[in-house]
DNA sequence: GATGATGTTGCACAATATGACACGATCCCT
DNA sequence: AGGGATCGTGTCATATTGTGCAACATCATC
C-alpha cells in the first residue's frame, strides 16, 4: 500500500497525524494520538507543533486538545474553488434538484470512498457545507458503484478493500455480486441504490464525463423511499442523466465521441499509470 | 520568522507548498513551485509526491500540473464541523475583554433577535456565563443591526416583526431610519448602540465572517456610557474590529480574499449572500 | 528525428528528525 | 489542601532521513 516513497517519512507522518481528525474524533490529546498512530510521544508532539504554528491546527485553549485549523479550513475552500468539476456542475445541479425535487449530489471516487463535491439540500433549507466533504463507502452508494463501474478493471481492485462493509441488508458485500452490477450499470449508463447506503435511502446517479470521455465525476438524486418508488424511478433516472450529460457537456465532452471513447479511456488510463 | 521548531523542516517546506495553492494561482507546475519557494527542483519533487500520495494534491492527468486534492476537500469539511464558532471565538473574546477591559460577547442572529453563545465578563466584574443564551431584541442592540444589515435585504424582512419594541428613548423603532443605520454599517463596518437597549449601556460590535466571507456572528463590548464614553468610543471599535478579523480567520476568512469572494458568491451561492 | 525543457531517479553526505530521558505543569483523588 | 499520577514540554546524542547534485528519462516542439 505505502509506496516506497522515501526521504518523506516525516511528511507522511504528519500527513497521518492530520487524517486522524475525523467527524467521529474532530479532537486529539497529545498521548491519545501518539499512541493511536503508533509513535513516540516527543515525535508526535513535534509534528503537531509545527501543524499547529501553521494554522493547519489549533489547540483547545482551555484543554489543550487539538483540533484542524483555519488554515485547512480555507484550503479546503481554495480546494473547492479551485476544482472546475464543482463550478461546471452547479448550475445543472440546481435545475436538477429543481426538477426532481430531491436532494442532487455531484461525486467523486477517493480510493475506497465517495466524497461529496458539491450537494443542493432537497428544501429550501440553506445548509451549504453540511455535506460538502463528506464521504460513503463506495459500495454501498450509486455513485459508488458507478465510478467503480467504469474505472478499467485493474484499477478498480485498489479502489476495493475487502471484506465489504455491510450497511444494510441490501449492501451489496459480495464482489462477484459486485461486478454483475457493474456490467449491468455500464450497460444502462446509471446506477441506482436501494436501501443499500441506509434503511428508507434510495439513490439515482448518472456518469459525468470529462474532454476525454473519461468518467471523473457521478451526479446523483437521492431521497427516502416512500418518495423516490419504483413509479417515479424512471423519470428520476432520466433526470440524472440528463444532468450528466449537460455537466459533460461543460467539460467539453461530446457526445457524438462516446464510442471510440471508450477504448481509448481505457487504455490511456491504463498507459500512464505506474510502472 | 521561523520559530526555534525544529526537527521539522521538511514538514514545514511541505505546508509552504500547499500554501502556494491559492486562488490566484491555483494551479503550480513542478519547476516554477520550486523556483518560487526556493527549494531544489528534487526535493519539492520528492514533497509534492507525498503530498499527491496522499491526496493532498492531485495532478491534471495531461499536463502534469498540480492541483489541491480532494483530500483537502475531505479534511476541510471535518474542519469546518468541528471548529464551531464558539471554540474559534473564546479566546479571542478573552483577548478583546481584556484588552478593553470591558464585557465581550460572541452573539449570532436568531429570528429577531440576538443570542449570546459565549461571554467574557469584564475585568472587575464576577458572574461568570450569567448571560450565555441570553436574548435581546436585534433592533435595539449594535450586533443585532449589525447582523441584520448584512443581511440579504430580502431575508432581512424575516428578520424583523413590525411594530419594533422601544426600549429606550433612543431605541429605533422606525424602519426607515433603521434602513439608512445599516447603510452606515455595512459602510463603516462596524455598529454602535448607544442607550439603544438600556439606559446608560453602551455597545460596540463588528463582524465575524466564515470561510465564505459570509457573515456569520457579532463579536462586541459593552459597558457604562460612564466608561465607555465618546473618547474611549474609538479605540473600542478598533479593537472590536480586530477581534472580529481574527475570529474570522479562525473560521478560514481570508482577508485578499474579500473582494473576490463577493462575486464568486454571487455565481455560487445566489441566495445567500448580499447585493 | 534532433533539440531543448521539464520531470524523475540514484547516490553520498551531513543535516535533520528521532527516541530516551528528565523536568515541569496540571489535574485528580483522597 | 496536599500529594500523587498523568500529561505536556525541553534537552541531547545518535544514525536515520532528507537533501542537493548530477545523471537519466520523458515529453513537447520544431
Amino acid at each position: 500500500m505505502t509506496r516506497s516513497l522515501s526521504g518523506v517519512q516525516s511528511v507522511l507522518r504528519a500527513i497521518r497525524l492530520l487524517k486522524m481528525f475525523t467527524d467521529a474524533h474532530p479532537e486529539w490529546r497529545l498521548k491519545d494520538l501518539a499512541r493511536a498512530v503508533e509513535m513516540n510521544k516527543a515525535t508526535t508532539y513535534r509534528l503537531l507543533s509545527a501543524l499547529e504554528a501553521e494554522g493547519l491546527l489549533v489547540r483547545d485553549t482551555r484543554t489543550g486538545a487539538y483540533r484542524l485549523g483555519p488554515e485547512i479550513i480555507a484550503l479546503g475552500g481554495r480546494a473547492l474553488r479551485s476544482n472546475d468539476l464543482r463550478s461546471a456542475g452547479y448550475a445543472e445541479l440546481e435545475w436538477l434538484a429543481s426538477a426532481a425535487g430531491e436532494a442532487a449530489t455531484l461525486e467523486i471516487l477517493v480510493d475506497d470512498q465517495v466524497l461529496i463535491l458539491e450537494e443542493i439540500p432537497a428544501s429550501h433549507l440553506l445548509a451549504p457545507w453540511q455535506t460538502i466533504g463528506t464521504r460513503h463507502p463506495a459500495h454501498a452508494t450509486s455513485t459508488g458503484k458507478l465510478l467503480l463501474a467504469f474505472l478499467p478493471p485493474h484499477e478498480r481492485t485498489a479502489h476495493l478493500h475487502p471484506p465489504l462493509q455491510r450497511l444494510t441488508e441490501k449492501t451489496i458485500i459480495d464482489l462477484e455480486a459486485l461486478e454483475k452490477q457493474m456490467a449491468l450499470i455500464r450497460a444502462q449508463g446509471y446506477a441506482t441504490a436501494i436501501e443499500e447506503l441506509e434503511d428508507g435511502y434510495v439513490a439515482v446517479s448518472a456518469p459525468v464525463r470529462n474532454h476525454d470521455g473519461e468518467v471523473v465525476a457521478a451526479v446523483s438524486i437521492g431521497g427516502p423511499i416512500t418518495r423516490l418508488n419504483a413509479g417515479r424511478l424512471p423519470e428520476c433516472i432520466e433526470l440524472v442523466r440528463q444532468a450528466g450529460r449537460r455537466i459533460s457537456e461543460r467539460l467539453g465532452f461530446r457526445e457524438h465521441l462516446a464510442e471510440s471513447v471508450e477504448h481509448v479511456g481505457a487504455d490511456v488510463a491504463k498507459g500512464e499509470r505506474r510502472m
